[in-house]
DNA sequence: CCACGCTCCTGCGCGC
DNA sequence: TGCGCGCAGGAGCGTG
């Protein structure tokens, strides 16, 4: 599912089709997403072009004259430049008509949102408290020890609140701890410096390579460009469940945690009391 | 402020 | 072959 390297994926893969090109038309199918799409786009956003594409956390942020278009892509959510031609399909929501191309977000379950604010995008109540971006400088040892500190919740929920860092869904975070050698129970507050030090930096490696990559890709998740991600094929812990590690041979674990699937090592990732 | 569980939604895989 | 169930999951939001 869409977790900040696919988005990163999205930004990158229609950034160039998706500038520069006048609005003609804005057909919306389906307004029922995570909140109601805003009607009035179809009266704001044409006669203009949108003017610049970024990332905050999972959110896009399609810069224009009269303001800023805010996208997430849910869990199932995809963007796409399309030919203006092409027919709707099942699920296909929303269309920003630009010329003989189109900006089409189809989104099967619906968790998706589309915004509009006029402000500062970064000042939108769901954008304002967000985290550091964790390829960014903010995001470091000592930030995230000072973080988790006061924090009796597992290290795994912790780095999934995206309050305390953006981007790191539940695959991410199943992958950065096997890497840092860290159990995903340990309780927050229990990391050391040292260990504050290798999650950094695994969860930075991890996202990196996954970018890298192209985004990773679960069941229906399919590229801006239409290519499917390539990533998953490198996970170590994630739906490996009885599975050897990779590492050392002991056989990865599966449970629960806050309703999400939980993989990890016993061996490379023990469970030890500072 | 903190921790936790509920909720939105659809498609898919599985067991019977 | 079909049916029903559980699961997948980001993150806001309500509750204690």
């Amino acid at each position: 599912m869409p977790e900040l390297p696919e988005v990163e994926t999205t930004a990158r893969g229609i950034r160039p089709s998706s500038l520069g090109r006048p609005i003609d038309r804005v057909v919306i199918r389906n307004a029922s997403l995570r909140w109601p799409v805003p009607l009035h786009l179809t009266d704001i956003l044409p006669g203009h072009a949108f003017t610049g594409l970024s990332r905050r956390g999972k959110y896009l942020l399609f810069q224009h004259p009269r303001g800023t278009l805010i996208i997430h892509l849910g869990m199932s959510g995809h963007l796409r430049v399309i030919p203006a031609t092409k027919a709707a399909e099942k699920h296909d929501h929303i269309d920003i008509v630009m010329g003989i191309h189109c900006l089409r977000f189809n989104d099967p379950r619906r968790f998706g949102a589309m915004l509009w604010t006029e402000s500062d995008p970064l000042q939108h109540p769901l954008l304002a408290t967000l985290g550091p971006e964790p390829l960014e400088d903010g995001f470091d040892a000592d930030y995230l020890l000072g973080r988790l500190r006061k924090k009796q919740i597992a290290i795994k929920l912790a780095i999934m609140d995206s309050h305390l860092v953006v981007g790191v869904g539940n695959i991410y975070a199943n992958e950065s701890l096997f890497l840092a050698g860290i159990h995903p129970q340990k309780p927050a507050c229990d990391l050391t410096h040292p260990e504050c030090t290798k999650l950094v930096d695994a969860i930075r490696r991890t996202l990196a390579a996954a970018i890298e990559a192209g985004g990773s890709s679960l069941r229906d998740y399919v590229q801006a460009d239409g290519n499917k991600g390539w990533f998953q094929q490198q996970y170590r812990t994630y739906g490996r469940q009885d599975q050897p590690c990779h590492q050392c041979g002991d056989l990865i674990r599966l449970s629960r945690m806050g309703g999400r699937a939980t993989y990890w090592c016993p061996h490379c990732q023990p469970f030890v009391a500072n």
